[in-house]
DNA sequence: CCGCACACGTGAGTC
DNA sequence: TGACTCACGTGTGCG
């Protein structure tokens, strides 16, 4: 079966699709190329060929041209179904037909992608509960950097004290970070705060560990003053 | 500029992406169709242009199949920037480089969204459920402001009483809330209510407080009516 | 008829 | 050298 026309061009694609019948994947087994040179697809498209010069294991220069381009023509075709298998596969996972243009899909795609994507920023900024267990978490990401200047989300989530926050502005302080947002939840004499902060342009991808080693030693402060009997401190990084 | 040649392909998809240069929207003015006729890509390509036929406004069948054929050639190519343009979307989107293969990237796009889609549902999904704790939230954010009034996102969990309900209108009512969306949920005796509301004209943020207030008072009378062991009260306020 | 979208084969480029 | 990707122009079918 050769997809050429466009009655079967469904059909196949959803074949391919749906893995009945082998289209290769990415980058890799791609030196399977010529499965099909034996099956019914021996067309005469060449002139050379109907005029008698035979292609099958020639070693002549235009036999060894011809074959190039035959294997070439495959290829081409073989990636071709990649990519449109993968418009399919985004086609079943959005909601549209199965009719929608390539050029439509992929604005769907990019306008969805954006979306799940700060849908789950903001999400992810609503979980500020305070938890029961001490937590420090410094997370940096290429999407933070702004105009070259490195971005922090960090969250510090322990037992609330009247003098916490005096302390942590003067740690952002000492470390030159600027805050540009804050978040502070507290609950039963538990406090979270989530701060995202920007380093000046001279810092690099450390400044996220001497972030996280301050917040750590006031985190010890605190709960050697206390006698605190929260021991355990989930202490995580995050560089995306 | 024509992005004919590898050299310039890269800059031109960069100007096509930004804006710099113009290309079609998605099925939206195509019929914007012969804007680069005049310019530098006049080259001539057909056998008939070389022997001397004009194919500027040729009524001729010659010049009419002509004319034809670019503008095929012409809107063929407006597709592919169309397509490709989405396609650098999609490069700046996910985390890889400007490089990577149309399939490889198109892959990556179908796990990425596939895992947002479940993330964003399990999440929704987590915030649906009744917690432990009573808990309060009022959300307004820039997102939510609609054509000047602002709306807000409140949520309150609780333990369930039969006149919660009627408690609740009775706030939104006295303080001209309109409830756009809402959604309850139930388990275990306890109440979750998510609801999206818009405030009047006349309103400013600060009836984000009196409705977090309002909120507070009611979920207080439910503690003490009921002599719930349940004191603590998360309590939050978001103004992204 | 024309506009539109697609698959196709091919030349050119990169590694 | 070949294996691979890409843009291109073309043929074709649909509305």
């Amino acid at each position: 079966m050769q997809p050429g026309n466009h009655q079967s061009q469904e059909l196949y694609r959803f074949l391919v699709q749906n893995g009945l019948i082998s289209v290769n994947n990415d980058h890799q087994l791609s030196a399977m190329q010529s499965f099909c040179s034996s099956s019914s697809n021996n067309y005469s498209y060449y002139p050379l060929e109907l005029s008698g010069v035979s292609t099958e294991h020639d070693a002549s220069p235009q036999g060894r041209a011809l074959a190039a381009l035959k294997n070439h023509k495959e290829a081409e075709k073989r990636r071709r179904e990649r990519i449109n298998s993968h418009l399919d596969k985004l086609r079943g996972l959005l909601p549209c037909n199965s009719k929608t243009d390539k050029a439509s899909l992929l604005a769907k795609v990019v306008q969805r992608v954006k979306e799940l994507k700060q849908q789950t920023s903001e999400i992810a900024e609503l979980e500020t509960f305070p938890s029961e267990t001490d937590e420090i978490t410094v997370l940096s990401s290429n999407d933070y950097t702004n105009d070259g200047r490195i971005v922090f989300k960090a969250s510090l989530c322990c037992e609330d004290r009247s003098d916490l926050l005096p302390d942590l502005i003067e740690i952002l302080k000492s470390l030159h970070l600027k805050t540009i947002k804050a978040e502070i939840a507290t609950l039963g004499g538990r406090i979270r705060n989530v701060f995202i902060v920007a380093a000046d342009k001279d810092h690099t991808i450390e400044s996220v560990n001497f972030l996280q080693n301050a917040l750590k030693s006031l985190l010890e402060r605190s709960n050697s003053s206390e006698r605190s009997k929260r021991r355990r401190v989930l202490d995580r990084t995050l560089v995306l």
